[in-house]
DNA sequence: TAGATTGTTAATCGATTAACAATC
DNA sequence: TAGATTGTTAATCGATTAACAATC
């Protein structure tokens, strides 16, 4: 399983190969070939092809690839064999959300801890997890071998922090707040602009009402 | 402002050059070159000025570009000087997060109503909005002009729902269904797929691990 | 006018697609 | 063996970057 230089274009579609083959793997399917995969998945044969082979022969000539491995394996190569611990910092709506939503643990996603600033929340139990004040990060980080925070706090506290994270060891940030976070290198931010996104759906219903493709 | 054939990479690109512009407008900054604008953003000067030119000319040689003129062009460019109005599908924790979250309402984006299959939701008021039930959507859509569709209901439900909502001539839906929405030609369907956007983060901080960049 | 900076063309880079030899 | 389909190289396409003439 070499792993040396993958474009983030190829890491940004192994999700959507994982999610296909999960289906088929639940619908009996035993193997595939790029071919039929592609007219499922719409891409190109060729694509599927090329994205598998950055990885390793996964496949067989002449008779395709094998649903269930190709699964487990594109499952390891996301590291979803792996535990991921995490805490989620802000448990307003967003946060709780997030916390109630049980598919991430079983990808091996375990939320350990929510935290806010909102005394209100303090000791709200949400999925057997009290919300606790934020000077308890930092304990609670090196206690409990945090490896993601997930950060659903609004952009005014976001980039303090997500300093803070960073001091305290945080390898991984996945973020949610509207503004762009500076760390260090080493440390990982993933972002989901929701406002970005919204706003991209407006422009093209809007080009799309002017009559252009 | 011609808009022909622009690709998706530049579109995706206009709402972060909308946020840093209205952060250097709040600050009262009245001009930006684009060099400037380039290690703000950490992005080549080159890229921005050709991101622009697909829209016409924003600048002015020898001066650089008016922060708040581009702000608003961009602005408009995107749609945010329209309103849109939006249902949302799925009252859970995601759909309250969305409904609660103010600053979409501030770019145009107006909650006109909420809906659940959850008879227990019935006529929860969020946000002075009430949650009505699915048989609803048909003549709510009808009556109050929605633009967009906002899905955060199981995967299982969703592609039946989108189906049901093309028919009532919803031109647009802001999937978080975990699940590709096969829509007719003409129907815009902008993804935000949660579990991807974690995975990814996943297999970086994985590979990173590894020792690998 | 001289300096600055855009708009735009040309060069480069990377990603996607096509083609086909290798091989099951 | 013949047919199917991968793995992989080569060709194409598109996006990014560099360069510079136009012009404020």
């Amino acid at each position: 399983m070499e792993e040396k230089g993958i474009s983030q274009a190829v890491i940004s579609r192994l999700p959507r190969y994982f999610r296909y083959l999960g289906e088929l793997k639940d619908e009996g399917v035993e193997r595939i070939s790029s071919q039929d995969l592609s007219e499922l998945m719409k891409v190109t044969a060729s694509q599927i092809r090329q994205d598998f082979n950055n990885f390793g022969g996964f496949g067989q000539q002449g008779y395709g690839y094998n649903v269930e491995y190709l699964y487990e394996e594109i499952g390891k190569i996301l590291g979803l064999d792996k535990e991921h611990h995490l805490i989620i910092i802000g448990s307003g709506n967003l946060g709780q959300a997030l916390a109630n939503y049980m598919n991430f643990e079983r990808r091996g996603f375990i939320i350990k801890g929510l935290f806010d600033t909102n005394t209100n929340l303090y000791n709200k139990e949400i999925r057997g997890i009290k919300v606790q004040p934020m000077e308890d990060i930092k304990d609670f980080v090196k206690e409990n071998d945090i490896d993601i925070a997930v950060l659903t706090i609004p952009k005014s506290s976001a980039v303090g922090v997500a300093e803070q994270l960073v001091e305290y060891g945080i390898k991984a940030i996945w973020n949610f707040a509207h503004v762009d976070l500076n760390v260090p290198k080493g440390v990982l931010v993933e972002n989901v602009h929701l406002s970005d996104s919204l706003m991209k759906l407006s422009y093209n219903l809007n080009c799309y009402e002017l009559g252009e493709e």
